[in-house]
DNA sequence: CTGAAAGCGCTTACAG
DNA sequence: CTGAAAGCGCTTACAG
């Protein structure tokens, strides 16, 4: 079956194409008789327009691409919900891309976005500049960045939303502290490279100073390995440690795996909050405290923000708080 | 930063544009040294084919609609991107759409696929056909349903790939026979309207006649809200069945939260299997058996299938065995 | 209010 | 081996 296209209805209204044209689109002042032969032409006809024809001529194509580390990861899955839903709404069609925290993916990803015309990308990025993105970001198309942050990449040209992991940071180690605890640690994940790490890093230091003491926190740099994982909370408990904060969350289910269980942890005489409130943390028992990104509120700011750019406003960078929330994996002391 | 466009290539070449095409697309015979200036101008205006007005003169676009229930449930972000993957190596560009389980939103994005001439559509169906599944069907465009089936429509035009449930479940059952169990359970899920489903349960009740006689076998016949998911286990209990297979895993999820965990379910002597093999199943403990429908399978079969399509050959519908994978939730009676 | 014409960026016969 | 021309389906000034 062809596809019925324009002049198909012109011919069926009788009228020429570019009156169909514009009764389609709203413009000049089309009579309303006109605009009715039109309509039902098209109703007849089943006809749908060529959006690529129609993206050639104006300056919009109307779709956006979406570039996330890995879909199947259920973070980034809600985040990607969101931004779809969010953009669907404001009639944009959203290409989603999987990078698989690999730079060669993520450049081809980047070239087909760029050979499709994208009006802009929203991207959670992963690792350092590349290739592809240098070139998307050169085209001065609205880029917004979601989640992470790329080292040396101007805010004012690609704005930023990401999570504040202050709030969320701070009432968890309040928690901690009401319910007896006097020394706390940290496993920060995989820091190296992620801002967005780093500083939740950073926000753990400052919290935990503040309410603890600097001689009563104690910070692992680095996420561990298969074999490391019951080390480490070892040499936690070892200084006296009774409360973790886990900055990564696939660390925390790797130790709630290999550990036997939430309830493995705290038998030991740990108690924990992860970041992250990813669907397993609220289905297992009991249930794991948690510092939430609020991704969907992530994902449905990012995609607003990037609309703003759209509509040519100046971006601008926002943060999310995070929020805490409270389950039972922090245990009064003793 | 406007565009590069063919033309700035052939001026930059010192050639025609259609001496560009070609060269670019390896058609006719071109001189090496053509092809080198070609080249060369390419790299240095960093010139990127605009696919919209390439899919405008060829028929195909290389672009595939792929339409989910929810990417948001792990399972289908693990056909997502099987699917994905599958067909990014051959070249084609996924548009991935969510229908969240409704008709509306199906077919914004169907409507939205066809405006965009894709080249074809892996579907995940829901429900019942739908005026625009049904334009879409009409377009002849190549179509593969992937893991759901729709009724009414001929698997002659549209083939399916969905898994057999019978070794899955056959192994699943002999297992609980072997472990001493003489009565046995089914709780179905949200079986209406849903082949799938009715097949599966249709599975349960072959297999457990045979391996356990039609009188120690027991169905229930509809999925359970919040409420009564723990007075269909208590009635499953009281007529003697001592181990569940849960048709649907949703309520497999649910039915482990309500109760209190894997452990609530197993103290209360019920013994279980879930279909999906889905990553919370693995994560928690003790681990659940499940019967693997081995998605990452299914969706990757589908794509190939439809790549076939588009070479013109004739579609078959194809089957994936599931897999039963023993894991801790079914333990020895007494 | 309506239509003829040009053009978006590309490819594809068709001449040369 | 290379180039001029037509055309894909649409929109957008510009006349009328």
């Amino acid at each position: 079956m062809a596809y019925v296209t324009i002049k198909d209805v012109a011919k069926r209204a009788g009228i020429s194409v570019s009156t169909v044209s514009c009764a389609l689109n709203g413009k000049d002042r089309i009579s309303n008789e006109t605009k009715r032969l039109v309509e039902q032409a098209v109703q007849e006809l089943h006809y749908i327009p060529d959006s690529r024809a129609r993206a050639m001529r104006s300056l919009s194509t109307k779709t956006v691409g979406l570039l996330v580390p890995d879909i199947r990861n259920g973070y980034f899955a809600d985040l990607a919900y969101a931004v779809q839903d969010e953009l669907s709404q404001a009639g944009y069609c959203t290409y989603i891309g999987t990078s698989s925290e690999n730079v060669r993916q993520q450049d081809a990803f980047i070239m087909d976005m760029l050979s499709q015309h994208i009006d802009g990308a929203i991207i959670v990025p992963q690792g350092q500049m590349s290739d592809a993105l240098r070139r998307l970001l050169k085209r001065q198309l609205p880029v917004v960045f979601v989640d992470r942050s790329i080292e040396g990449v101007d805010a004012e040209t690609v704005p930023l939303v990401v999570s504040d992991p202050i709030p969320g940071m701070r009432d968890a180690l309040r928690d901690m502290k009401d319910l007896g605890h006097r020394k706390v640690g940290y496993i920060s994940g995989p820091v190296l490279g992620s801002p967005t790490l780093q500083e939740r890093e950073l926000a753990f230091r400052q919290c935990a100073t503040q309410l603890f003491g600097e001689e009563n926190i104690f910070v692992e740099s680095s996420g561990f390995g298969q074999s490391s994982c019951e080390l480490v909370i070892q040499r936690m408990l070892s200084v006296g440690v009774t409360a973790l904060v886990f900055g990564y969350s696939p660390d925390t289910v790797q130790a709630i795996s290999v550990m036997d269980g939430v309830d493995g942890i705290l038998n030991q005489g740990m108690s924990f909050v992860s970041f992250d409130d990813i669907e397993l943390f609220r289905l297992i028992k009991p249930q794991v405290s948690v510092i939430s990104q609020q991704v969907q509120k992530l994902g449905g700011l990012g995609a607003q923000i990037f609309l703003d750019m759209l509509r040519g406003e100046k971006p601008e960078s926002q943060r999310v708080d995070t929020v805490y929330m409270q389950r039972g994996t922090v245990q009064l002391i003793g």
